[in-house]
DNA sequence: AAGAGTTTCAACCGCGTATGC
DNA sequence: CGCATACGCGGTTGAAACTCT
């Protein structure tokens, strides 16, 4: 009885990637793309389970991928998205252009969890805190989850309509017009050429391994942005999210255009309202703030329901 | 300088779901 | 429809890095 192991444990090899490793599973991607991993293993002779090959891919190889140094608006979008979605880790990381679900789960623990901790401890004492008042409602999820699946599959084909309308050809060879750094493609099948951008992880991967920097030189991760790959997302691989990665890149630079114009938060405010708002017949289009947004205006009315 | 304690994060594990036969 | 297989996700672990004493 039990579930079957996903691969065979004898002769598997577990633990940390090697550079070498690395490089055969990188170049391997490069001419055959991401999927298929069952085949991985076999056909590059890595000695390693399909799953561990996906994971180091996605998590870590994978092109576009920005490491470490999470600026301030990716901290608040987080939070943001965990008190909306919970942690659905992979749904977040759909919003949050360049970072993957592992990473923001851990940074989720590591940092942002006791960070959230602290200021509620400071609010029971005294002053109201502007980090977490707004994320932390007291609200039935229960309640609100099934909706919110529905909402969020209606909305994510919403936002997809609005966004490509009036590009029929795009999506799978052109770069969204918003988009100045993100994932281009979202087509499972890939010439060898689109990986290319790989190697540039591989690279600096490489050399981060023959030179450990200290670790808390976050900031220099950040400047990482490699991640200008400008195409070559591992697509494939990219989970079956809420939001494909241009749609993320929009709203992500959305945010931050607002975030930065010190105005308030207002995207996902909207989004929060819309989603926690108990009254679904009123719209938020008919509370007058969809309009002030395209992107929001097209969403709400593309919405049918 | 060194040992203990703490933090970080890559990787693993197990489960649920999707897909193909 | 049921089964087998592959994939994706979230929780957890543990080694390495870092900080403190």
């Amino acid at each position: 009885m039990g579930r079957p192991p996903c691969c065979d444990k004898i002769g598997v090899k577990k633990g940390p990637w090697t550079p070498e490793e690395d490089i055969i599973l990188v170049s391997y991607i490069q001419q055959n793309g991401p999927g298929n991993w069952k085949s991985v293993p076999n056909n590059t002779g890595l000695s390693r389970c399909s799953k561990s090959c996906r994971l180091r891919w996605t998590n870590y190889l994978r092109p576009g991928i920005k490491r470490g140094g999470f600026t301030d608006h990716e901290e608040k979008l987080i939070i943001h998205l965990q008190a909306l979605l919970g942690n659905r880790w992979a749904a977040i990381a759909s919003y949050v252009p360049q970072r993957t679900d592992n990473d923001i789960k851990n940074y989720w623990n590591t940092h942002l969890k006791k960070k959230l901790r602290k200021t509620e401890e400071d609010e029971a004492e005294g002053g109201p805190s502007s980090f977490s008042s707004n994320y932390h409602r007291p609200n039935s999820k229960g309640q609100w989850e099934r909706r919110l699946q529905t909402d969020i599959n209606m909305a994510k084909q919403a936002l997809h309509d609005a966004l490509y309308m009036d590009r029929p050809s795009f999506i799978y060879d052109s770069k969204p017009s918003c988009s100045s750094s993100s994932h281009s493609s979202i087509t499972p099948a890939r010439p060898a050429s689109t990986y290319a951008s790989s190697t540039e992880n591989i690279s600096r991967l490489l050399q981060n391994w023959t030179r450990k920097p200290p670790k808390n030189n976050s900031p220099a991760g950040a400047d990482h942005s490699t991640t200008t790959s400008g195409d070559g997302t591992a697509t494939a691989s990219v989970p079956n999210n809420i939001v494909s990665p241009e749609e993320s890149s929009c709203l992500f630079q959305y945010w931050e255009s607002k975030q930065s114009a010190a105005e308030p938060l207002f995207p996902l405010s909207l989004l929060e309202t819309w989603l926690f708002d108990e009254n679904r017949g009123v719209g938020l289009a008919e509370a007058g703030v969809a309009s002030s947004h395209p992107f929001t205006t097209t969403l709400f009315h593309s919405r049918s329901y």
